[in-house]
DNA sequence: TGGGGCATAGGACAAATGACCTCAAATGCT
DNA sequence: AGCATTTGAGGTCATTTGTCCTATGCCCCA
């Protein structure tokens, strides 16, 4: 739980005290490269923290091709974020890159948390906003960026994805086909 | 002020004299069409409701192109969302469509009222919540749609949009330069 | 009312990307 | 180890989109 605490004591204002006393409302869920988190159609009902390992998420556009929507590694929050604010069924799925180590709070526990905390619910908030702030930046990238940029800057913000995901994993991430993904890999590798 | 309430009252549990409590918060703003609400360089210090008119949020790439970032009608809160939430300067610029009527409240005061209201907190967190969900959602268009099936949507999703913005807004917001837009209306009238 | 300035439509060619495919290498499974 | 299956690189041609440019219409104002 310990880079969890940290986590949150860099985001917000929460004593150890307030910590500890909610700390019976997590739980630790290992998962085995593979293994989905979560399953589209079910209601996400779960925030998990990535402790170790890596997850993507994904979903079937209208042409029925699976698109990643993102990749989450340690340090992160990671959930069916429109899912779990809603509590409707999830349009995503969310698989793990590799053996995966997660602390995890159910929605009934956040909801009692917010309802009865300031710093929790200070907590909630700064999150969905960080995952506002990460969303924008990603429409921006894809508005405006060439596949060769997006690629490069992916290589740069997320190099050690490239290595945990496949090509058919980045290249939907990023907006463009396989062909076009090694194109930009065969351009690179030519400099 | 009505309009305001209401909106709020839909999205959460907020009492009349809630309301009305913090009611002096909040002021009156006219814009003409063509004035800037916020300026890019600067800190956006105000959250903005729509009563009455449409704005324009843009920014310039790293190309130095302007780049349309959102489009605003009556009902919705705008703002220069990153540089509101972390106070640093923004990024986007703020443009009035036409003559507009804002309903403003300041930095200081949302955080007045966050942190000495859990009503008021809960309006933050899901006014935030809905933020990022609409921002998922314009990414998922542009990594999965082309160029005319995003015209199509926005055609159908904000079609008034399109009398008042010009065809350069247009095309930057969908990612497609003038050209490509104008063979798809084109393509459309000839259907 | 006539001309400057601006916005839009669209022609022509170039560049980027997609669709479809094959082959070789890597991986997993028994 | 040996076989089946998956994965990635890249050839080829079609399609989409971009770049650059021109013509036309519209608006505003002197």
């Amino acid at each position: 739980m310990d880079k969890l605490k940290t986590f949150l004591q860099t985001l917000a204002q929460i004593t150890d005290k307030e910590f500890e006393d909610s700390k019976n409302n997590f739980q630790k869920v290992y998962l085995k490269k593979g293994e989905l988190l979560l399953q589209k159609g079910k209601v996400c009902k779960q925030m998990s923290f990535v402790n170790r390992g890596s997850l993507r998420t994904f979903y079937f556009n209208n042409k029925a091709e699976e698109i990643t929507h993102c990749f989450r590694t340690e340090g992160t929050f990671i959930s069916s974020y429109k899912s779990f604010i809603l509590q409707e069924p999830s349009i995503l799925s969310i698989i793990a890159l590799e053996d995966t180590e997660l602390v995890v709070i159910d929605y009934d526990k956040v909801q009692k948390l917010y309802s009865t905390s300031l710093a929790w619910q200070n907590i909630g908030r700064l999150l969905t906003e960080r995952a506002y702030i990460e969303m924008e930046e990603y429409a921006s990238v894809l508005n405006n960026e060439s596949a060769k940029e997006k690629y490069l800057r992916l290589l740069n913000e997320q190099g050690e994805i490239l290595q945990k995901a496949n090509v058919e994993h980045i290249a939907t991430y990023l907006g463009v086909t396989r062909r076009t993904l090694s194109r930009i890999r065969q351009e690179i590798s030519m400099q």
